[in-house]
RNA sequence: CGGGGCGUAGCGCAGUCUGGUUAGCGCACUUGACUGGGGGUCAAGGGGCCGGAGGUUCAAAUCCUCUCGCCCCGACCA
């Protein structure tokens, strides 16, 4: 296969990883790490992405009164056990330090696959009274699971994340806080990442170990599988009684804290590829992308190339000075090759200039998703710029409704679901079921589908099982998950 | 840990069944010239312990044994 051909992707692949390994290659994305099996790399241009990813969350947190703290990455294996004792469940695929500065350590150390245990432990020491709560810390950090299986971006041994955990006077005020966090994930899923999502609770057979409930938001990618993107975790006392968290109360009362936590990692990345992305590369939502727009200087032979390279330079400052990231690509490759990488790496809009336009008073631009080019006068050029950018971010999320809708429906009878769910395909299949552990298992064993939530955005519509012809309160949310 | 696929140049691959010139191809890379508005052309180059170890043979990328690693599907998934 040639190279050129290698570079085409396809989203719908149901060789997911082939997708991820042209956009890497060919757009300098990352690639698997080959130091630790399942861990990763991001070169600069993946974690540019990542970076706007952090800045445009942290915003949102600290509006709502978070903070953000850090904690130690290697946590006492005691903790862990503390930990196991009070929550059911509990299965580690833990990284443990045995040996340090030559000699073995007395007492093992985990590499932190998630801090509870020792937030935990400080929040232990740090309340004492009502009034010390609530107690909103927000931590970014890098985490390890030894998963049995990795998958790039979506299941890397090592990732990095944000990971929120508070705590509070009262059972009410921490459910209102997991919501809280859970609405915040949305609206940056989707008013960031252009990536539409669905808001709601996961199956206690889903639920996080130790969690009273889980809260997550699922978005579809476009194989219609779907995408665990962020969760939300009302943690109740357990956590509290695990490390002694207890308060004292207006009453003189001796309480435990209610705890939640939440977090959304660099599967995010990939999220974001797998929504957007088409044969062409990547396609990044404006508010995401490291770049914004790409600038071409065309030099042909006999034309005057620093009149050509000074007016690509000032276009680009003045761009800048509306706040939009524009560069100038100089370096000596055609001017074909560079069109070409620019969509790879995703970056919403082109501007060419050559003697031509500055003849005109113009510019040649191209957007990531139009199939023509159009011309655009330097006059207001950043004005325009910036609309057709606003307009991009909001096609995007248009478009990428417009596929999950095309790809969701609603189902009554087992047969018709099976049906859907046949072979590798995935859909968004909202049906009606009756609660039960025993009736989700029989489902995921016959069609791999699996109850991603109980949305909490759509009708209270009651119904009757499909399986059971039992009584249901709402239809749930299933697909076949990444 | 099961089932399947694969390790040959930076990347993607052919060659392996049927052992036999100096191990090939595309892309990428280097140099030069002409070029330059959608992945340029021509010319000349550089780059390989064919994943590793052992064996069979006059002869091994190719056959045999062992081993290491990767990918996909499953199990698993705080």
């Amino acid at each position: 296969m040639s190279d050129k051909s290698a570079a085409r992707i396809t989203p719908r692949s149901e060789d997911y990883s082939r997708w991820y390994l042209d956009v890497i290659r060919q757009g300098d994305l990352a690639e698997p790490a080959e130091v630790v099996k399942g861990s990763m790399v991001i070169k600069p241009h993946g974690f540019a992405i990542w970076e706007k990813i952090q800045r445009g969350l942290d915003d949102m947190f600290k509006e709502t009164g978070h903070q953000n703290a850090y904690f130690p990455l290697l946590i006492p294996e005691s903790f862990i056990k503390k930990e196991a004792e009070h929550v059911d469940g509990f299965s580690p695929e833990l990284a443990v330090v045995t040996h340090a500065g030559g000699k073995e350590l007395e007492e093992p150390y985990v590499i932190r696959p998630t801090s509870e245990t020792i937030i935990g432990h400080f929040f232990q020491r740090w309340i004492e009274s009502y009034r010390d709560l609530p107690l909103l810390i927000n931590q970014w950090a890098n985490v390890m699971r030894w998963e049995l299986r990795t998958r790039m971006f979506l299941r890397t041994s090592e990732f990095l994340w944000q990971e929120g955990h508070t705590a509070h006077a009262s059972h009410e005020e921490a459910k209102e806080e997991v919501q809280r966090m859970l609405r915040i994930y949305a609206e940056f899923a989707e008013d960031w990442m252009a990536m539409p999502v669905v808001c709601g609770e996961k199956t206690a057979s889903e639920r996080f170990a130790g969690a009273l409930e889980t809260y997550s938001i699922e978005a579809m990618m476009q194989d219609g599988k779907a995408l665990q993107a962020g969760t939300s975790h009302d943690l109740g006392q357990n956590f509290g009684k695990a490390f002694d968290v207890t308060f004292q109360n207006e009453k003189g009362e001796s309480e435990y804290v209610w705890q939640t936590s939440w977090g959304v990692s660099t599967r995010l990345i990939g999220g974001l590829i797998m929504t957007h992305s088409d044969d062409n590369g990547l396609v990044l939502p404006p508010k995401l992308a490291p770049i914004h727009v790409a600038i071409i200087p065309i030099l042909a032979k006999n034309c005057d190339e620093n009149q050509i390279l000074s007016a690509c330079d000032n276009i680009a400052a003045d761009l800048k000075k509306a706040g939009i990231n524009a560069v100038c690509d100089k370096r000596d490759y055609k001017p074909g090759y560079k069109y070409f990488e620019w969509e790879q790496k995703g970056t919403p809009m082109r501007l060419e200039i050559g003697p031509r336009d500055l003849e005109k008073n113009q510019a040649m631009m191209k957007g990531r998703l139009d199939s023509e080019k159009n011309s655009l006068s330097m006059d207001g050029l950043a004005q325009h710029v910036e609309t057709y950018l606003a307009n991009f971010q909001t096609e995007l999320f248009e478009r990428a409704k417009q596929r999950r809708q095309e790809a969701t429906l609603e189902v009554d009878s087992y047969e018709d679901f099976k049906e859907v769910f046949a072979g590798q395909n995935s859909r968004f299949v909202y049906a009606h079921w009756n609660g039960a552990a025993e009736t989700e298992a029989q489902i995921k064993e016959e069609t791999k589908a699996t109850i991603r939530c109980i949305p909490l955005d759509i009708d209270k519509e009651p119904g009757k099982c499909m399986i059971s012809g039992e009584p249901s309160k709402q239809r749930v949310l299933f697909a076949k998950s990444y």
